[in-house]
DNA sequence: TTATTTTACTCTAATTTGTAGTTTTTATAG
DNA sequence: CTATAAAAACTACAAATTAGAGTAAAATAA
């Protein structure tokens, strides 16, 4: 596997997507990663990786009901796939070893 | 701080710089990530993003004394900055507290 | 029926990553 | 000596990812 490896954002994202389990759509998952990452998220690039993600197999999506609350297009929900989950692990996992392997000295300050 | 971000390949290759602490020369940092990630690594776009992380300082470099191998320029060794440890770290946290919410449901498969 | 709010979606530019090739240097084979 | 091979850095352009700014849709409130 892995011919598809996980861009920065892309790993984020699909991060943030788990963490709201259930409650995940665009504006949602921008508050979530604004608030924890720090940083502005624009909803033109999360839109693009939503997409990029579902497409890859990564995502899936299915638009909500009709909410009584004002204004809105339908929200799009998105869960992380099996697939997705395993990206994410190998992710991990590479960066945790690369971490274990580094020498004492080699941040010695 | 945190104006840059290290995108996926970036993050690697800071991460094997550390790993190879007094070893980390192009050809090297190539031959690790390979193993270590089973993936290729193209001399290419590993030299653009070692002297765009040079520049951004979160590595630093120095030409090697000439040895008696045969043939080749002198490597050029590079090591993490400060800033550059600090990087990897907030980006590892940053990962570890999206991992740390995510509630058990989300990959209940 | 017009304005406001909340949402998704599209398009183009900038940045990052990948690929293929070039240059430099030295040792060894003929 | 000269040609070839080996080991390394470096360059240039193409592809993929990410950012930013703008557009469209749907619903309630005035």
């Amino acid at each position: 596997m892995s011919k598809h490896r996980l861009g920065e954002f892309e790993e984020l994202v699909l991060l943030t997507v788990a963490v709201l389990y259930g409650e995940a759509y665009g504006i949602a998952i921008i508050d979530e990663m604004e608030r924890r990452l720090d940083r502005t998220v624009s909803i033109g690039s999360l839109q693009t990786v939503l997409r990029r993600l579902e497409k890859k197999g990564y995502l899936a999506s299915e638009l909500g009901e009709v909410t009584k609350v004002r204004g809105g297009k339908r929200k799009r929900f998105f869960t992380v796939t099996n697939l997705g989950r395993k990206a994410l692990e190998i992710t991990k996992d590479q960066r945790l070893d690369l971490w274990n392997s580094i020498p004492n000295i080699a941040f010695g300050d």
